[in-house]
DNA sequence: CGTTAATATTACTATATAGTCATATACGTA
DNA sequence: TACGTATATGACTATATAGTAATATTAACG
């Protein structure tokens, strides 16, 4: 785990102080979320948890590529897990996940509706 | 650019109906904002827009690799470009991108308090 | 024109990681 | 204890891309 310093890009003058460490922090958050796969298993848990097995047969991916992701998915602190057994259950330990990604979801739309527009008023 | 299909994952019966290209759009966007160069040039453009000269003094990159971000930046509908003279200046156009960061330095600062908390409760 | 300055692009290297197969580990059960 | 099942991990390959140096492009200006 990295630790924050104080120390903000371009010697402070920064309009959005934001230290190299913080910057590192937040887009290693947000790679983590850029892999259509780790995407796939935030979904599938989205109504509650899961096991590998079942998440296997939600995503049709093979179980050591499956098991890496929930590794990563994990270690970044969206995900937990709880062992039952033989089974193990992951869940959404950050929920807040949802909302990023309908966030994306509308930015994308927006962005979309704005290329559609621009294509048909070139035709004219 | 890729369409978005009617497809869902694991046959229509997913909880959050996504098709696998709207994951793999969302994951691009996700992607983009994945790389701490990439952030630090969105930082500093959040008071308005630079011209290539100020961002790679902004940055303290290389030209060549302050070019190639904002090409990614551009191409991904993140930032748009404006040339005037031998100056090209880039500016956001999609200004949600700065929620999306502050979205995700809430979730980062939410989950390093918690750790922060069950360390000092291993303690006693 | 030719020169200079700003930006973009090409070619390259180094690194990271997704996917896969094989194997290891952990746990339940006979 | 031995065995089977669920999950994790190690080793490997293939691919993507960040960074860099050199070169190309574009525009202003003499």
């Amino acid at each position: 785990m990295q630790t924050i310093s104080n120390k903000s890009i371009h010697d402070g003058k920064s309009p959005f102080p934001l230290s190299q460490d913080a910057l590192a922090l937040i887009a290693d958050r947000f790679r983590v979320l850029g892999e259509p796969m780790r995407l796939k298993l935030i979904a599938a848990l989205k109504d509650g948890e899961r096991n590998v097995s079942e998440l296997i047969a939600d995503t049709g991916a093979q179980q050591a590529n499956v098991s890496r992701h929930l590794r990563t998915l994990t270690q970044a602190g969206i995900l937990s897990r709880r062992k039952s057994g033989l089974n193990v259950y992951y869940f959404i330990s950050d929920p807040t996940i949802f909302e990023l990604c309908e966030h994306v979801c509308g930015s994308i739309q927006k962005r979309l509706t704005q290329q559609a527009i621009s294509i048909s008023q070139k035709k004219h």
